[in-house]
DNA sequence: TTTTTAAGCTTGTATATACAAGTTAGAGTT
DNA sequence: AACTCTAACTTGTATATACAAGCTTAAAAA
């Protein structure tokens, strides 16, 4: 593990508006006071600053501070459209449940992407996770995550239910790229069932691999969205 | 115009890149020589090369220097994806027919953005774009553009056949940011035959609003694609 | 010839400092 | 009470400097 100042403070500062200690909206600390207590110049704060803000983990004004923003621009993270309106912001309900809880097993026969060395002489967490919005199923969800030093993840529950935030908390891991391909597809028999839709119904379908922070750690997740009810909202800058 | 020296140093490299000074692949010149050459401090420089590297021009490599980079990332441009190749890189061929010219003309009714009162109170460009690789047709954009002093736009022709790179080089308009919507549909008669599926084929449908650096200029495309022959690959970091 | 080493390039991290410019809250005025 | 303006905060831009660390090449050693 490399430590520089600059990254033990985005660490920090990561973690705790995470964990809640800096809320929506809130401000950090001023670079000044975070430069005194830390003990570091303020270029190095605003390095670390400015690395978070490329991360959408804050938005910097001047003359006001650094506001914490935590529903936007997270990367590979796709939010649910209304037709009308935003969700997540508003009063719609997200519920997030687990159909397989993480286990491990072997890779699948004739994986979606193609594996390393490395990654087949390792097992794989396996996770089936569904996602609804308003009681309407939007998402079905299958992640695979090789098993590299990955310290009693089946007893570990998702830190908001996210599979992300768990990782940078828990194992220090932090999603850097996503790379995906997407199709519109007929669902089969099961997919259809539990995305409660027809089987005549168009649903889309995404294969994704995720590259982290941990060299040469990736893992994968193959998704089947019902965007009948909501579609797929993404907004990149 | 508000004028920093890491800031024109910015505007002069990009300029420099899309002309052509520096392709693909290239190193621009080192920052110290930048520093010396432009008369600034190497900080100056590194601020300018970290704004270029985070819009996606260059990649910089530590021991190596700032690489040109305009295939990759580039904001809202989504790469199509073969079953097992990429395409673009390899030999594939990949046509663009525009199938109805830039038009001059009033905005349709029930448009799919919201759009403001100086938008209402133009008229609008509509521009109907096919595109095909090795002969499957796997796109269809209808875009809109409101005619904000864009002058003989419909003159013009498309640089590369692309539309980002004629906003940029012909009217300094860059896009900044995507706001986009997915869906998975079953197509109307008309998009069927033009994507060359059958009317039961599920297709991907997405509306999309794309931000520029001209403020309250916007613009804004309703694409299908066929993903029964290539799906769609995009990649994030 | 092949390998190792070192020098000289590159970018990355860090300190110390100064002034510019946007924001806000309170003192003082009207 | 409503207003103005200043003082004190905030982040943004810029300089000058130093050393660390990755890459390349050419000289030196095996």
């Amino acid at each position: 593990m490399e430590s520089f100042k600059y990254r033990e403070l985005q660490q920090l500062l990561k973690s705790q508006i995470i964990k809640g200690v800096f809320k929506e909206g809130d401000l950090l600390p001023s670079e000044n006071e975070l430069s005194s207590v830390h003990d570091m110049t303020r270029t190095t704060v605003r390095h670390a600053l400015q690395k978070m803000e490329k991360e959408g983990y804050i938005i910097k004004k001047k003359g006001k501070g650094s506001i914490v923003n935590l529903k936007k621009k997270r990367l590979g993270l796709l939010s649910f459209k209304g037709f009308s309106e935003v969700i997540g912001s508003s009063d719609e309900q997200v519920s997030n449940e687990i159909l397989v809880g993480p286990v491990l097993q072997n890779w699948p026969n004739d994986f979606f992407y193609e594996l390393g060395e490395e990654e087949l002489s390792t097992d794989v967490y396996y996770l089936c996770r569904l996602r609804s919005v308003n009681e309407h199923v939007v998402m079905l969800e299958h992640t695979y995550i090789p098993n590299f030093g990955l310290e009693d993840f089946e007893k570990r529950v998702l830190i908001n239910g996210s599979l992300f935030s768990t990782m940078v908390i828990d194992y220090q891991i932090e999603v850097t790229s996503m790379d995906q391909e997407v199709r519109a597809i007929k669902p089969d028999k099961i997919t259809a069932k539990l995305l409660n839709v027809d089987k005549t119904d168009p649903i889309l379908h995404a294969y994704r691999k995720y590259g982290t922070s941990k060299e040469g750690f990736f893992f994968y997740s193959s998704l089947f969205f019902n965007t009948k009810d909501y579609a797929i909202g993404s907004y990149f800058q």
